[in-house]
DNA sequence: TATAATAATGACTAATCGGTCACGTGTCAA
DNA sequence: TTGACACGTGACCGATTAGTCATTATTATA
């Protein structure tokens, strides 16, 4: 594990229990065992610590949620595996969650309000295309409003586990919502946001993450994985990005390879992005 | 306007665009157009200034509520008039609403949280007897869950205002909801709120006001309503919160007396509560 | 083993914070 | 005019903060 890693995973505890601003680098650098200057060869500020672990959760979190879209087979499962997915990776990084819940919409600057934007927009895009897939054209004109309902549902019951130390039964939960949203899908006629109004909050995606970023990311999955196409394809991948040379045919191909890769779900989803394919 | 009104007021612009810490007692002074001392002749420490703060926003929101309830007449309208309010009230007020957004669960201090806690479940009671009034025993079973839905609806299209600002249809956001509530009362059948699982989550609601406080929301009142019966019945409320002598009879008619008076509903509501009328 | 390169340290700085207090300033009645 | 009193002031205090940097420890290389 690197210092980084070190150092995100050690701050995320103190994040929780305190808050941003009540955490300061020292009490972070004491908690990991380090000094002060350590702290700033890893990070340029208390800011930079700050982004990196919202990029770390956030691309943690969206594509898990893409990596369900992509291999979903199941319409009846696969809004149920969804609210799953949330309550469970959310409980299982309860820490790091609980920073999101605090600090939603603190903006300590206008880079952190931006990126918070950026994912909640790939987040939204996401349960749209788990709406389309499941209710085909049947919800044409309420499926904005079926998203913001969706993520209403999720936030609520999200805060509940919070707030309370509720026995999570997480499974009569999921399919009591499932059963919500079947409803809500069938049954609402008076939409609220149009397609419209949607265009008029839709900003440009472009608080990406940096090349630098990627790379990092997949040598930690080819550390990670053992010989195999997949790790020959991330290899390959990784020096595509370094020193692009490949046809847009084979980059495709080298991704499809890792698609059903539990392990690189989050640097396939970014690597996608990145090469704007879907 | 006393200098407590104004320090209120002026902070509430500097920590809805700057949030509680990185608002120092400086600038609001400076904001304010007085010295520092000056601040701590009225509020003790900066922490009682917030403590005040919510006090008087959420009385407000949750006395508001309170008097739709209480004054309703018409099935039909009251889940409209609802949902209306809570958009209304925080569009108007939306500097000091968005504090409470930010800041929902930054737990300063354990007086904080608690306080907020005790707020939401004055909240969820109102909503709780506005599904009854309108549904009746038809949802039985499903009435909690209803209460979190809405209030996922609610926090989740209020975001939506706030982070992007899109033109305020009110009318048919709340249409829209209200249909949403309507479907889900009539068609769900899967529970996840039992009446167990909220006897478990409710605490004792013991963070009440002040005797004193509620006294100075008297006086207000006094000063600002014309000679009256109910000019009247404000001022033996007072006086028989400063000497007990009443009967629980009289002191009942008294609050009947102010009960529709719609500028004194935060007064009327902190009365009921206080005297354990209901 | 000797030397260069890198990693790590923690005392230090400058700035800011919430909160205090000795000291005006203006307004009364006597 | 005097003195009592409340209101208001801002320099000041100790504590804490993010961030720096000269120094030391460790590792890699020759």
């Amino acid at each position: 594990m690197t210092k980084k890693q070190l150092i995100m995973e050690k701050s995320i505890e103190l994040f929780a229990s305190q808050g941003f601003d009540a955490t300061s680098v020292q009490q972070i650098t004491e908690h990991c065992g380090i000094s002060k200057g350590a702290f700033y060869l890893s990070f340029k500020s208390k800011d930079e610590l700050i982004l990196a672990l919202i990029d770390h959760f956030m691309m943690e979190t969206v594509s898990s949620i893409d990596y369900l879209v992509i291999n979903a087979n199941d319409k009846d499962k696969l809004l149920y595996d969804f609210y799953y997915l949330c309550f469970d990776s959310v409980n299982q990084h309860s820490e790091s969650a609980l920073i999101f819940i605090k600090e939603q919409t603190h903006h300590l600057n206008d880079e952190l309000i931006s990126k918070m934007h950026y994912y909640n927009q790939l987040i939204e895009k996401s349960i749209l295309s788990i709406i389309e897939y499941v209710y085909d054209d049947t919800v044409q004109y309420t499926k904005y409003d079926l998203v913001y309902c969706i993520q209403g549902f999720i936030k609520t019951y999200m805060e509940l586990f919070f707030f309370y130390n509720l026995p999570a039964d997480f499974d009569t939960l999921c399919k009591s919502l499932v059963e919500k949203t079947n409803v809500l899908a069938r049954h609402t006629t008076i939409p609220f946001l149009s397609q419209n109004l949607i265009e008029m909050i839709k900003q440009p995606l472009n608080t990406g993450i940096a090349k630098e970023q990627i790379i990092q990311m997949i040598e930690q999955d080819i550390d990670e994985i053992e010989e195999s196409i997949e790790k020959e394809s991330l290899i390959l991948l990784k020096e595509e990005l370094e020193r692009p040379a490949l046809s847009r045919a084979l980059i495709k191909g080298l991704l499809e390879n890792i698609r059903h890769q539990v392990q690189c779900k989050t640097t396939f989803y970014v690597l996608k992005s990145y090469f704007n394919f879907e």
